[in-house]
DNA sequence: TTTTAAATGCAACTTTGTTGCATTTATTGT
DNA sequence: ACAATAAATGCAACAAAGTTGCATTTAAAA
């Protein structure tokens, strides 16, 4: 039997990490909030018997170790969720964009069924990056 | 004759702004960096005898009436660039992505030439943002 | 159980951004 | 050209966010 806490246990331990309290709960946290990303005053108050720091810390650990990535990266706020496992501590994999509802504020990840090409002659892209915001369907059918 | 810096000035006085010299300053910053983004740590180094409050001030002026936007918004640095005439007081539109060169670590506003089509069913899209990271077109061909 | 490197907590610090208020200055009208 | 005035700026004090060094604790391996 492989409950969901010990298929944690194992993501930390396949990236040489240690199994603590506090990354367990963190990362059940944003396991629980998926497909939306989480904020870290989110995370704070979630953990709030945890130093400021251990939490900087962990965010650090786990995005080198490609365990979490960035969602809607703006200068307020920074949201953050769980990769899929194409993941690795040598590099991210997403082929995702990111959607911001102004309604329930809610970030959350949505797959990219078919490729976007941008026209852009002699230039090398390595990245690209999509926030969208608007209305998420949940908002918009519940009418 | 229409020197630069009166049509700097034209520009402040249409959105009811004083054309003070900090001010003007700034925007000739800005408009010879175009089409690169400038960050606030380089307007800081190029307006040493500024306090620091007047540039956040004049940046927040400067964004809340449609005279510059924010391009390539990470949580370590901001840049930012004119906006065209297009925007306004009212509000800003941009129909272009910010590319982040990797070599020569410029930020640059680039046209969307075709319109870009997101298949996210019964979401409303009220703004689109599009980052791109990799080498530069400059960059690339300059082997 | 013992050992040990990794993880955490704490304190001190730096950096970044904000607010209130006095002073200065760009603009308007005379 | 000068005076009046509201806008813009500078300064000080503050608040928030993030960083670093180091002592202590703990997960994992022996
Ligand atoms: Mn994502
Ligand atoms: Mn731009
Ligand atoms: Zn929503
Ligand atoms: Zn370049």
């Amino acid at each position: 039997m492989d409950t969901t806490i010990d298929s944690l246990k194992k993501l930390l331990q396949e990236r040489d990490l240690r199994a603590t309290p506090i990354r367990l709960e963190f990362l059940e946290l944003l396991r629980l909030n998926t497909p939306s990303a989480v904020t870290l005053s989110v995370i704070q108050e979630a953990c709030h018997n945890t130093d400021r720091v251990t939490l900087y810390r962990t965010i650090q650990t786990f995005l080198d170790k490609g365990i979490i990535h960035k969602a809607h990266q703006s200068k307020e706020e920074v949201y953050y969720a769980l990769c899929n496992s194409n993941c690795s501590t040598k590099a991210h994999f997403h082929d995702h964009l990111h959607f911001k509802c102004s309604s329930c504020s809610q970030v959350t990840c949505q797959h990219l069924n078919k490729e976007i090409k941008f026209l852009l002659p002699s230039f090398q892209i390595n990245k690209v990056e999509i926030h969208i915001e608007g209305v998420c369907n949940r908002c918009n059918t519940t009418t």
